[in-house]
DNA sequence: TCTGGGGTCCTAGGACCC
DNA sequence: TCTGGGGTCCTAGGACCC
């Protein structure tokens, strides 16, 4: 299968509607202002030329290139050239398309000719769009992700089994889609610090480590994973959230009831949209400088509003009064049929 | 340098039941 | 007095991805 992975996807769509910033350092990120706090969503090449990257702080981001074009996120427009981008992928022959963000997708596809294929989807999406991506190819999912990196950027590189230990070997396992910084280092704590050694890891330090399920996956991933199969069923979400991030250190309870309160509504409105029954709240407490607490509530099935409020008025109620609050986050689950999550390997927040 | 906002899934441990 | 085994549900926390 492929996949495919548009271009410093955000920055190109904003240089389409302001051809006189192509060429330009292109930073987008929060309300566009440097002096909030907010962090960088995509920088351009030009701008990636000085170090910045995305979820570097907007402050910092903006010292280092001082003549950058810092623009505000713009999720709708994202949206909408997504859309355009994901139609031309589902109207290439014979593709299965899984979509995996705005930028991103999975195309499962028969083909001979794989890199025929992929330059063909090329110019499709540039025709259609303007936009340009990489793609990958692979015998799995992982290889194929992991492919589209090498070809980045506008080009096409094949990943599979025949040339995986060659390419990935001798890299750190943090190149795997899946393991990020925290399982590195507890891998490095195993001994294991590259792709060959979680391949031929022993089975059971890995499951001792990180439980039967994860400890068996992550070695898996070493070996450039199993599952070859695009999946392109309707997406279903399991749960809504609202998040936000205060200019100002929130410090009295008052407040922070009111500011909790805030977001619940702001949860409620995509609840309602969702039209199912929600079954559990979340409150996320972030406070300054970084440490987060998390209280959870399962509740019966209910869309009465009432109830939910009162409720979630339980878990703000919990939050410590004697520390200064940075930031609130507060998430609502949905209800969705218990048969939804079962068979899946796991994904982290993947495919 | 000081850290967004939207998601997904896994694990540990306690409570409770038979 | 010392102490099963299996199961489910719930809460809190951790980790990763785009």
């Amino acid at each position: 299968m492929l996949h495919v992975d548009l271009d410093q996807f955000i920055a190109a769509v904003e240089v389409l509607r302001r051809p006189e910033l192509a060429g330009l350092p292109v930073i987008v990120g929060g309300r566009g202002d440097p002096t909030e706090r907010a962090v960088v969503s995509t920088a351009s090449y030009e701008a990636r030329a000085f170090g910045v990257g995305s979820g570097m702080p907007l402050r910092i981001a903006a010292r280092k290139v001082p003549d950058a074009v810092i623009l505000p996120v713009d999720a709708p427009a994202y949206l909408a050239a997504s859309e355009e981008v994901m139609a031309e992928l589902r109207a290439q022959p014979g593709a299965v398309v899984q979509v995996l963000g705005w930028d991103e997708a999975f195309v499962g596809v028969d083909t001979d000719d794989p890199e025929a294929y992929a330059r063909s989807i090329q110019q499709a999406v540039l025709a259609r769009t303007e936009l340009h991506c990489s793609v990958g190819i692979g015998d799995t999912l992982v290889r194929a992700k992991i492919a589209t990196g090498f070809g980045k950027p506008r080009g096409v590189f094949r990943l599979t089994a025949e040339n995986w230990d060659e390419v990935m070997g001798d890299r750190p396992v943090i190149e795997l889609w899946g393991i990020g910084s925290k399982v590195s280092k507890r891998l490095l704590g195993l001994g294991i610090r590259t792709v060959a050694e979680l391949a031929a890891a022993p089975e059971g330090d890995l499951t001792a480590e990180f439980g039967p399920r994860m400890g068996l996956w992550y070695q898996e991933l070493g070996r450039g994973g199993v599952s070859a199969i695009v999946d392109d069923t309707p997406w279903v979400p399991r749960g809504h959230s609202r998040e936000t991030t205060y200019q100002v250190d929130l410090e009295d309870r008052a407040g922070i009831v009111r500011a909790a309160l805030s977001l619940l509504d702001q949860v409620l409105t995509d609840v309602g949209d969702d039209g199912r029954p929600v079954v559990g709240l979340g409150l996320k407490v972030r406070y300054a400088p970084f440490t987060t607490k998390t209280f959870t509530k399962r509740i019966g099935s209910t869309s009465d509003r009432e109830i939910i409020v009162a409720k979630a008025e339980e878990l703000i109620a919990r939050i410590d009064e004697d520390r200064p609050v940075r930031l609130l986050g507060m998430r609502a689950e949905m209800a969705m049929p218990d048969d939804a999550r079962d068979g899946h390997t796991p994904t982290r927040g993947g495919w």
